[in-house]
DNA sequence: TGCCCGATTAACT
DNA sequence: GTTAATCGGGCAA
């Protein structure tokens, strides 16, 4: 388990000022890290998509060395933007019905990438409702698909930045305590223990195994 | 070209 | 516990 302090993370810019083109810069050095370093980072972190979303309270990374990454085998139209510069979006479709969303971290053509896998939703809540058809909050974005069903996220953002509109990203206030395991749902590099999430948070996809 | 499987979810038994 | 929904990619033929 590990306390991480608040994070010095760009905040989003109303236009194109000299602020808006320091902003990208900070957002270029946070994503630019390795998968391992920013994972954990944006657990915590308030992730915004038109003004609905929430605190980012579990994530997955990938790394273009892992068998279980799409980046593995080299680019194809589906992970192009995973070889792209880091801060962008990766949207692919998942098992032909869901849309997941990543961030792509590291320096280009590294093509490794953040899974955002749960939300706590604060902002927007009757949109992410009415879309996902239900009222329980704690299922609101707890999975990477139901996320992007409660955003409105489909193919349509693969690609786009996330320092900029629609997309917003806040840093985290306080300390958070954060906790790591194996990865979910994979059947390849199964050992790792790459998924990072918010400890005891009710809004992660699945609970974390008590540490062994 | 065709076949199988997957970074999933909801609705079943 | 099991299964169906359904599509992009890897790999065999």
């Amino acid at each position: 388990m590990l306390r991480v302090p608040p994070l010095t993370l760009r905040l989003p810019s109303g236009g194109a000022s000299d602020d808006d083109c320091m902003q990208k810069r900070l957002s270029r050095a946070f994503f630019g890290r390795s998968v391992l370093e920013v994972a954990p980072d944006l657990i915590g972190t308030t992730l915004l998509f038109r003004g609905v979303g929430g605190r980012i309270v579990e994530v997955e990374a990938y790394h273009h060395t892992d068998p279980a990454a799409h980046s593995f085998h080299g680019p194809t139209e589906r992970s192009a933007v995973m070889f792209g510069p880091p801060g962008y979006v990766y949207v692919y479709r998942s098992y032909g019905i869901h849309w997941c969303l990543n961030f792509v971290c590291e320096p280009e053509g590294s093509a490794s990438a953040v899974l955002l896998r749960a939300i706590e939703p604060t902002n927007g809540l009757a949109a992410m409702r009415r879309r996902r058809s239900t009222t329980e909050e704690r299922l609101l974005c707890a999975g990477p698909g139901r996320l992007c069903e409660a955003l409105g996220i489909t193919r349509k953002q693969n690609g786009l930045a996330l320092d900029a509109a629609p997309f917003a990203l806040f840093a985290r206030r306080g300390k958070v305590e954060i906790v790591a395991g194996p990865r979910i749902g994979i059947t390849k590099a199964v050992g790792k223990p790459w998924r990072y999430g918010l400890k005891d948070s009710p809004f992660l996809s699945k609970k974390f195994s008590p540490a062994a």
